[in-house]
DNA sequence: ATTTTATGTAAACAAATGTTTACAAGGAGG
DNA sequence: CCTCCTTGTAAACATTTGTTTACATAAAAT
């Protein structure tokens, strides 16, 4: 494999796997060269050409897109990760700010969250038509946040449940869904 | 808050922010601290109660869990991200290795998948019962992995849709969905 | 009151790490 | 053949960064 492609390899199995970046050694050693200057030669052009940012100076200083290739559609045969289709990394970096809340009940199985699932929450103001998590009782919950006659209810997506118009209090915005094990 | 927080917090947050851990002098610095001493006592305290992981020696080498906290039941009140109540972190290493694919259709809306979500693929052999992406006249679809009389078949979860006997390819094992406006 | 402990300052020290300079081997192209 | 460019070696150099030693201060414990 061409050495640059090596080398974005390695750095995102190292972040991954140890949570920091490699150091211009740690490179040298794996692509097994004697001297530094290789490496940096080619990290510099790597930055050139935008596969890696970097922190002139600072140790380790390597910015890189991690988290999960998202293949587009691959032109035939197999979609094997090949880097040069990625054109985006999921890494939940928009979800930044956020916490998790899983999902227990099937009050929602008509908007396809279902039991089990994990919802992104964030605690921005939601408007209505959004999914929002809200206490009911002391009771967490998630429904759809409606406007109906100037005032706003929760609606089950599920027709087995009823609406909810009494007092309750939105918590956050459900952004996202998480789910493990499909 | 107590310092010890206010430092997890502060990794998380750079390492969130610039992929790769602060040094000791930056944590000084956001400390207000005038010696790195008393944020190695720190560090070392934290190490010690297993807050953090670190590579003896090395520069930036913390170890810390990222991602979005995943909040259980929250005792009373609005879940807010409270560390003390945090016991695990989603940050998608359970999908290392895997892919995405962006689901197209409404093939598989009797499972809960639905048109923009984003399946994670793992390259694994699966099961009949498992979701499956698969290959057929070179378009990927995904559908559910069924065996009938010792037959693999392919099975939409909708019933709009026809059952696939004929020549397929099975691609990878659907371990997950993520979902990003719902 | 005295000791102990936790926490921080001050100043060096040593190791890790990015950067630079000088040079060599080999291939591409004129 | 010769030059240019790429890629790599070799050896320093300079900065960043983790570590350590000695000491100060305040609160808690005895």
């Amino acid at each position: 494999m061409e050495t640059r492609k090596k080398i974005v390899d390695f750095i995102r199995g190292f972040v991954g796997k140890n949570g920091f970046p490699p150091s211009i050694r740690e490179i040298q050693t794996f692509l097994g060269f004697k001297s530094t200057k290789a490496v940096k030669v080619h990290l510099d052009e790597m930055e050139k050409m935008g596969w890696i940012k970097r922190e002139k100076g600072k140790a380790r200083g390597i910015h890189i897109d991690t988290g999960i290739p998202v293949l587009g559609r691959v032109p035939a045969g197999k979609p094997v990760v090949r880097y040069e289709y990625v054109e985006e990394y999921f890494n939940g970096k928009e979800w930044d700010g956020c916490f998790l809340l899983k999902v227990e009940g099937d009050s929602m199985n008509g908007a396809h969250i279902i039991e089990g699932d994990m919802v992104v929450v964030s605690q921005s103001q939601p408007v209505s038509g959004d999914v929002v998590v809200a206490m009911v009782d002391g009771e967490m919950t998630i429904k759809r946040l409606v406007k109906r006659q100037e005032k706003y209810i929760l609606k089950p997506e599920n027709p087995d449940y009823s609406e909810i118009e009494g007092p309750f209090e939105v918590v956050g915005k459900v952004i996202g869904v998480i789910r493990k094990n499909p």
